[in-house]
DNA sequence: TTGAATTTTCAGTAATTATTGAAAGTTTGA
DNA sequence: TCAAACTTTCAATAATTACTGAAAATTCAA
């Protein structure tokens, strides 16, 4: 496979990856298409590379900034910005964990503990199955929870050292 | 908060999880009806707690049933399937892994090899930054990998109790 | 200040994804 | 073997999500 190949391949691997965990398939394009520059690429050569609009490109670099995945770089005696990603893997990982986390796990874990107070008749077996999965729900969110906060503290060789030091 | 409303806060926290996963926004609803279900539903009485139609609950049921998630149960002398779902959080978080792996981290991990190989100049700095980045998400998607197949054959105990030993 | 360069917004539209409901298919007891 | 009970399929439709492009807003050099 050639360079040209192999690059369109990857944006479009990246992007359906990014579809199937609930992420724009277009944000997740663009991540790709910085991944692999090496330089920073203005809103102009991402809009052309992947063949979108101003108002797709523009909103989609907003979003990959707001998730600490891309910043703004300012060349000297330019007015463009241009957009540069953040390239080391563990690095990106823990952005997204973090973010993810926040989004997402966090306010699931708020609603999960409110709903291991729901008032009723313990006797009653709809009550009692509800209140068991939700203190179970709420045991296990929290344990991820946990495990996330570990990650984004540890560095890559610390953790999947640890992680994988059983494999036989 | 009562029960009745509880329940309905719960299906639609899950279903919102779910959607922001990827995952059909109905199909986690259903998956959440039968997470608190103390006895096996049929396709009628999901149909008429979530109001959906026939079509719909089949299709979602189908591919809870795929996702290992839920079962068919047959009650002796009734013609209907009733289905009942796996309980234990746990072994519904090794499922969804498993089948996310197989469905979709492995498939990334083969294209991800693939593209380490591009062939191309490797003094152009373009093909450099690719490659490179390629052989970073390899490896870290071959870590990854390795890691779900570690906890796929643990219990829930030892592996947070690994994971968590050491925080402060 | 001014105005050209650039970025952002957002209403309208397109594309994608999910749902309905009725017809076709299957199963099972008599 | 029949036919009622039940499940599955899928074309049509609805709902949701994403995208475009032009206008508005912003920035900045002169």
């Amino acid at each position: 496979m050639n360079f040209a190949e192999g690059k369109k391949q990857f944006i479009q691997t990246w992007g359906k990856l990014g579809s199937e965990w609930g992420i724009n398939r277009t944000m997740a394009q663009v991540h790709a298409l910085l991944l692999i520059a090496p330089k920073p690429l203005s809103t102009e050569e991402i809009m052309e590379e992947l063949s979108i609009s101003r108002g797709n490109a523009n909103m989609n670099i907003r979003d990959l900034i707001s998730w600490n995945l891309v910043h703004k770089e300012l060349v000297p005696g330019d007015r463009k910005e241009y957009f540069l990603a953040e390239k080391d893997i563990w690095e990106i990982a823990k952005r997204i964990s973090r973010e993810r986390k926040r989004r997402e796990i966090e306010p699931v874990k708020n609603v999960l503990h409110q709903l291991q107070e729901v008032e009723g008749d313990r006797s009653n077996e709809d009550v009692k199955a509800f209140t068991d999965m939700m203190n179970q729900l709420g045991g296990f969110v929290d344990k991820m929870d946990k495990s996330v906060d570990i990650m984004l503290s540890s560095d890559q060789s610390w953790f999947f050292g640890m992680l994988l030091k059983l494999i036989k």
